[in-house]
DNA sequence: GCATATTTGTGCGTATGTATT
DNA sequence: TAATACATACGCACAAATATG
């Protein structure tokens, strides 16, 4: 929680009319005080002729930059609102416009009543995949096309992870499969993944391991921004009907299974062509292909 | 659902009387009048024991919705304070927390002033890219890692393009080989692309305009934000050189002037194999492939 | 330079929800 | 179960900064 060193200088020239703002609270108050190296919100530029930052909005910057870097980690306790007021100086209104900022982005969670107040999350892909699913929906996209774009980054996928398998990443795809022949049996149970808690999360998890042990965090936000999208269309759009994810999002019969298997034995004799080969033939299948050209319908329809 | 759902449409243009006002509490007087009515927030629902929506959030919610489907189009301007108050039922702090949220999201613009208010911005991916980075930031992912990510989407993108090549594709291939070429003798004239206003932009374009021609959108959005989440690294993390950032985010020399022509080549053939094969060998090229291995630094380090 | 319209920031008061006793 | 303290949610009114004409 540190000691939120709000924004020293702020060339706005303000009058006196007011008693003195802005002035920051040196002094390390919090119960679990972390160090903030000395920041500079405004850099002193002068030409800055239009673009003028609001006071929440800096706010709101000053704190996002703690979590993401991970001075404020998950979990933590944002300090009252009044203590925040007097740290950074301002009134409740523009501290609580930031609050809403960063509720809004998933970065803090603000629950009211005794020990309530705002309360730290890491962020995680989903917020990256509500803007992003509001850009697809405004350029009116299909299902379709963000599925085979998923599709589109399995298949490098499977090649580099061919390419560079490890015995502990071979082990963790045949643990999958044997989750996933377990969880098709009958019951099944929690995945190590920890994204989901649907107990069918070893048969609709399979694709995005491959792409999460391709070793690209880059590639796995993306798959796992893609794959909420696509969870989230299908049971806020297609008709509420949340048991139609399955073949929405991923397949889930037994020949399916025998492909994955399949797959896996290629990817340990590291051949990466045939894995490649095999796997787009596998997404390029009518089965897999579904039928929704359906314009994505984030947020409501 | 709740009861903001009947705020019309904010058209400037034409926006005869308001048909339904929000069903405001009348009851104005000395003390504050109560909040929003419970009766339509709650819909009775008893299961949803948390996640109590703030009234700021279901405004910006409303107006977010009204954006994403084009109901309100880029420049458009939202009605004043006052009136958005009214129609909303809201007071001025809720609606200027609903106004930081949409701010934040770049879907709307407010400027103070005569004329000022609020205008409509239309979703562009680069709201989304700032999320994505944040995630990427938190995780430590490095520059290295998210050029490898953008690597790895072009190739099925030259694969598609080479199975799906039109002669308009080939046409605009050609004009944008041109263009960089005209460009890397001297000046450079504006790209048709209009994402940017660099006169570089044909040069640094033909990566994403493969991505772009090979007629997924929602590849299209991942790579704009792969591409500007590079750009954003490359001026603001690796030492405020702009003049730097053509090597990070993409090459400019002659000789891959040389593998771009023989690229559309392949592509015009057909030759969706050799097209591919040519592209993963290209981007794996050390001159391409960057030293930065460092840190992902969004958001000022 | 002046007038006007509009957002911005602030202070304070009341209402409501939540955990603890 | 009921009372109580705490913390946020929301409202209203006023002063200041700003951009337009």
């Amino acid at each position: 929680m540190a000691l939120l060193q709000p924004a020293a200088n702020f060339d706005t020239t303000r009058r006196g009319a007011h008693p003195v703002r802005m002035t920051r609270v040196a002094g390390t108050v919090g119960p679990p005080a972390r160090s903030l190296p000395a920041t500079l919100l405004d850099d002193g530029r002068v030409g800055r002729h239009v673009r003028v930052p609001k006071t929440a909005e800096l706010v709101a910057a000053h704190l996002r930059r703690q979590i993401v870097r991970g001075e404020l980690v998950e979990g933590d306790a944002l300090p009252p609102e009044a203590v925040l007021m007097e740290q950074f100086g301002v009134s409740r209104p523009t501290l609580r416009e930031a609050f809403r900022v960063l509720e809004s982005e998933a970065l803090i969670s603000v629950r009211r009543g005794a020990h309530g107040g705002a309360r730290v999350h890491r962020p995680d892909g989903h917020v990256a995949a509500r803007y992003a699913g509001l850009v697809l929906e405004h350029r009116r996209t299909t299902v379709a096309d963000v599925q085979h774009a998923r599709a589109s980054l399995e298949t490098p996928a499977v090649r580099t992870l061919a390419e560079t398998a490890t015995p502990q990443v071979i082990a963790r795809l045949r643990a999958a499969l044997t989750e996933a022949a377990a969880a098709i049996d009958g019951r099944g149970q929690g995945e190590a993944d920890g994204t989901t808690a649907d107990p069918r999360a070893p048969l609709l998890g399979f694709h995005h391991l491959l792409v999460e042990l391709a070793g690209n965090q880059t590639l796995t936000v993306i798959d796992h921004m893609l794959r909420h999208i696509l969870h989230q269309a299908a049971s806020h759009g297609t008709g509420e009907h949340p048991d139609a994810v399955g073949p929405v999002t991923e397949e889930a019969g037994p020949e399916h299974q025998d492909v994955h298997r399949r797959l896996v034995e290629l990817i340990e004799r590291q051949d990466a062509l045939g894995a490649e080969a095999l796997w787009r033939q596998h997404l390029a299948e009518p089965g897999t292909e579904p039928l929704s050209h359906a314009v994505l319908d984030l947020l409501g329809g």
